[in-house]
RNA sequence: GCCCUGGUAGUGUAGCGGCCUAUCAUGAAGCCCUGUCGAGGCUUCGACUCGGGUUCAAAUCCCGACCAGGGCGCCA
């Protein structure tokens, strides 16, 4: 007898009708009608159904089939045969099944139950709920949309780069940040590779990329916020206006979009999905305009406010009205913005803007002060002390060039896409509030 | 941090003062069954978050703690 052929719920086919083959996974179910057991062999791609007639399949073989638990993992070998009444066309009749780990019983949620899991449920035994296709079909978009991201923006020229976690000041004061020890002096976790990219700027980098961990220690309890996340932030120099920043996140957004539209067919349909490319180019709303469209449905907001969360949402049923998912929201008051951000000037508001999509934020950014003394002025407005920010200032001092970025959040632009109901979904092990475990 | 809602077998739920020795489903254990199906049939197992209080009587009402879900604020 031959070697048999690793095969795999992918990769056996009725071809193989015949061949001597063998298969591993978890024994996601097992059903022993009397006469013929059936085991059901659940690997990353799909299952395989493993046939046992009792008539041809040896006893000891029989006795390993009966005595699995759910979830076991096992390796069987055995002749592969064609069959309609099997998913894909194709079984596998056994002549020896090896247990690599036996399941303990009972599991702490059923991967195939017919009752619904709860999702604290679901989260406190990550392992198991990720078992379930639909929970990894959301990780290999994600991954595919980093893929893309990279892909897009090396193609326009940018550097992907990598700045520090550990950090000695936030970009926004210290209100958000999670303080550590760091050997004698006190640090903290990054909450955004801001000061970082833009210093880069001037030093003839002048397009980079970063995709990685930012940390926010805010008292936010929602569906679209967690403590730690992937951000990915750009930022480009010898820019003319913030356009140019609308200009390479719009046109990144509706590759990454587009690319997942085309290349995740499967996962799509595994999580019961559709996504479609938003229609481009994205309108430009101006935040005056906006604040008249959210009080024209009627909700109180004064210019200079906030929209709100409730504001956004309303906005984003209007937009959708109009056939659009994703829109810029331009030109806030520079007030409710951080001390980089460029003011314009003779007027309360600012060159910056967020991109919003289905009603939330999943990306903001504008064009950065560059001007020394116009930057440590903001600075000193925000109640901020320069002192504290030399090793960044120093970069403004010795020939620093007009620039702007932005900052998105994967998880984000990941759980919009997908209508996801919960950002957590999107994050293998999240980290919220009171979540720390696992 | 504020507001609202809720905590019942491994999982998801019903019950909301005495009909509770707590419902149903799923699951687990066992038996019957040779073909695809959320397979089916029968039997069994398994739970009221914790601490006070009210009451003749509490899963059920009240208070507190803890935990969870939703909304808001804040932001990616």
């Amino acid at each position: 007898m031959s070697e048999a052929t690793p095969r795999n719920s992918k990769t056996l086919s009725p071809a193989d009708s015949g061949r001597d083959v063998s298969v591993k996974g978890w024994a996601q179910e097992i059903r022993n009608l009397g006469g013929i057991s059936f085991l059901i062999i659940r690997d990353r791609h799909g299952i395989v159904q493993v046939t046992a007639p009792k008539k041809k399949v040896a006893p000891e073989v029989m006795t390993v089939l009966g005595g699995l638990s759910r979830e076991s993992v096992v390796k069987v070998t055995g002749v592969a045969k064609a069959a309609e009444q099997a998913k894909g066309g194709v079984e596998v009749v056994p002549s020896s099944i090896e247990v690599l780990s036996a399941a303990a019983s009972p599991l702490p949620m059923g991967v195939v139950d017919k009752v619904n899991v709860e999702a604290d449920t679901r989260f406190d035994n990550r392992f198991m709920d990720l078992r379930r296709p639909e929970a990894r079909a959301v990780f290999e978009i994600k991954s595919m949309v980093l893929d893309l991201i990279g892909d897009f923006l090396t193609g326009e020229g940018f550097l992907e780069v990598f700045t520090p976690k550990i950090v000695a000041s936030g970009a926004e004061g210290g209100a958000t940040l999670f303080q550590l020890k760091y050997f004698e002096q006190m640090a903290y976790l990054a909450q955004s590779p801001q000061l970082y990219k833009q210093m880069l700027m001037s030093t003839g980098l002048d397009r980079v990329f970063e995709i990685g961990p930012a940390f926010r220690a805010e008292h936010s309890d929602t569906v679209r916020h967690v403590s730690e996340f992937i951000s990915f932030d750009g930022e480009l120099a010898f820019i003319d206006s913030m356009n140019d920043v609308l200009d390479v996140v719009e046109r990144c957004c509706q590759s990454v979009i587009g690319g997942i539209v085309k290349n995740a067919a499967p996962q799509l349909e595994t999580l019961n999905a559709s996504v479609t490319v938003p229609r481009a180019p994205y309108p430009v709303i101006e935040y005056c305009d906006a604040v008249e469209m959210v009080q024209g449905t009627g909700m109180h907001i004064d210019l200079g406010d906030d929209l709100g969360t409730e504001g956004e949402k309303a906005l984003g049923e209007i937009m959708k009205e109009k056939g659009h998912d994703m829109y810029w929201i331009v030109e806030y008051p520079e007030e409710a913005k951080p001390f980089y951000i460029m003011e314009k000037d003779g007027t309360p508001y600012s060159y910056s803007f967020d991109l919003d999509y289905k009603g939330q934020e999943i990306s903001s950014g504008g064009q950065r002060e560059h001007r020394y003394d116009r930057l440590v002025q903001r600075m000193q407005g925000k109640g901020l002390d320069p002192s504290a920010f030399n090793f960044y200032l120093d970069a403004f001092r010795f020939g620093m060039p007009p620039h702007g970025g932005w900052g998105l959040g994967v998880e984000r632009l990941v759980q919009k896409m997908l209508d996801l109901p919960n950002i957590r979904e999107t994050i293998l092990f999240p980290r919220d509030r009171i979540r720390l475990v696992p």
